[in-house]
DNA sequence: TTGTAGGCGTTATCAA
DNA sequence: TTGATAACGCCTACAA
């Protein structure tokens, strides 16, 4: 008689998902142990018992608990991805690749998303460690609190796209700088000289490296921007900010963008102005996302090599998970990858 | 001195994240159970002795564990959310919103993507519940496995946009049929006679749904339609049945298209054979992503509730979570929740 | 107000 | 080849 004998007093929330290993032993006459055994396949169960094990699983419908397995040591199985938005199609594809990964190692995906907002980053990264997670992949907002870094001590963390120094573990970056180099040398070729930039905010790595490679790339023909907008990395931003500088005197004749989504809110923006693009200015965009193909003559854009970011970002985890089982604590020095972007041509950029 | 003052064995693979609440105990030199009964806002603890928990707690970083929590009996804060696929913009923005839902009743998001594959649908309804979550909440591929739809059955569910007969559990939907009438209807009121439709496979309920706005709008005109195609809701598909449409002679000169995804396919067919819209063809799309905005004159299309069938699914699972937990079995209804569609008109359709 | 003693479902150790 | 038993971290009825 267990402690539920008790007569008044409802069963404590069973004939839910409650079949466990000792209701299969049960049926079958034998110990649990030896389900167990048979469900890890172990050499020391004979075959026509596991046969007999399996046939009453599938037929009970039983699943292992994954919490009990856990109380018993073993590592999880969950992985956890912090991005600061799913609707942004690069984090969407970020997100569709390491699911893909994860699933091929029977691993699952623990979505937490953080808005940009630290203290929501705080709370969601909390909640993921309560389940004690294999690791996680993060995309750090600006400013992580204290107590976010402390705690991602304590876990096999990969940093992703955007890189912050208070961080411990490996990070899988874009060469950011590169890019829009690339982007800005582009216009200058074409013959512009009045440039703006649109970008994230300096206190992001990805904004203080975009904005980098504008600045270089204007050095070397020993030029000054026409404009340099930094703020939140959402369409609202880059509405707001070539609203202004469009609406001014001088205005600029070429716009480079930090971000797929200040892309989105600067082509809004000049809808909304009835400028035409390349007519009347030509723009840059960041990250490839389909539509821009279809964007009025298609953008011109700095393609991201998203694919391998993200699945660098799982085989890095996994791997490191790997050595820290076998060989004890994970010694390995920690690194950054770095994967280079593209210039696409297409016809939202004119020669002056 | 820790736990791990062993002098040969190596830790148990502790020194990850291992503190526990005797950890916590022991430094405070107090019993576990004060500990926890601190930390639950007991009454029988003095708040004196609740504050210094909570200090070293915070110092330590412990978190509870919620396996432990879980072997306990009380209920998960998972919630396993399975769709087809996270890049399309209509399911990213459910999983924005069910996240949103989530964060705000303390529970995450396992996610799990099928990309359709009635096999792989089976094996991470698996693994989720091996979990044992809360919940879940399903956008079933066109046809389940028998197996996913008996495990379906123990577990709090509810299926969103496409419902298949064969689960149980509540529905919150489009009105599809509504949504494509609507569309049909503009063309035809335009003075279009020859009208196609390209949608998803019949053996979608939405996919049957939408086929039928579109038959049902052309029957009330004593029209038949110029062309169906059905098929895998990706724009591959759409692509090659409007490239192939298109290349036909009397060819159509609307075309209706059954989601978001194959609009874009559509989209890229005209744009590669260098077709206009609505100059060459008319065109009315299916959800409504920011870009549609953008792309040549706006498309128009047909807006989804999408907003509210998320925010619904979540409380609708909540609150029957809710019931259950108080009045022992859920014996309420399931029922379907449905929200009508509306029409956006934009430039890609004209008058014939 | 605090402490002791189980037990949740698994797996690993030891014994048969 | 199989079985009995203990332990993981937490919570709670019961005892002090």
């Amino acid at each position: 008689m267990g402690p539920n004998d008790t007569q008044g007093a409802r069963p404590p929330l069973r004939g839910d998902a409650g079949i466990t290993i000792r209701d299969v032993a049960k049926a079958l006459n034998i110990s649990h142990t030896t389900v167990s055994r048979a469900l890890a396949d172990s050499p020391k169960i004979s075959d026509e018992t596991k046969s007999r094990v399996r046939a009453v699983v599938a037929q009970m419908g039983y699943l292992p608990s994954a919490s009990a397995r856990m109380m018993r040591g073993r590592r999880s199985s969950l992985v956890g991805l912090i991005i600061p938005d799913i609707q942004n199609d690069f984090y969407a594809t970020v997100a569709k690749i390491v699911a893909d990964s994860l699933a091929s190692h029977s691993m699952q995906l623990l979505l937490s998303v953080t808005d940009d907002n630290p203290d929501r980053e705080l709370r969601e990264l909390r909640a993921i460690l309560e389940t004690r997670p294999a690791g996680i992949v993060i995309v750090p907002t600006a400013l992580p609190r204290p107590e976010t870094c402390a705690l991602l001590q304590n876990v096999e963390t990969v940093q992703l796209v955007r890189v912050h120094a208070d961080l411990a573990g490996s990070a899988v970056v874009i060469d950011d700088r590169a890019g829009i180099k690339a982007a800005t040398r582009h216009l200058l070729d074409s013959g512009h000289t009045r440039l703006a930039f649109v970008g994230g905010d300096e206190t992001l790595s990805t904004g203080r490296e975009r904005l980098g490679g504008f600045q270089d790339a204007l050095a070397e023909r020993g030029l000054k921007a026409a404009n340099i907008s930094l703020g939140s990395p959402r369409p609202e931003f880059a509405r707001y900010a070539v609203t202004s500088m469009m609406s001014a005197r001088n205005r600029p004749t070429g716009i480079i963008l930090g971000s797929a989504e200040l892309t989105l809110g600067a082509l809004q923006a000049l809808r909304a102005l009835k400028l035409d693009w390349p007519r009347d200015v030509s723009v840059v965009g960041y990250h490839d996302p389909a539509w821009f193909e279809l964007a009025e003559g298609g953008i011109t854009t700095v393609r991201l090599p998203v694919e391998d970011i993200a699945t660098t970002a799982t085989t890095v985890l996994l791997s490191r998970l790997d050595e820290r089982q076998t060989s004890g604590a994970s010694e390995v020095s920690p690194g950054t990858v770095q994967f280079e972007p593209s210039l696409v041509l297409r016809g939202s950029t004119r020669r002056l």
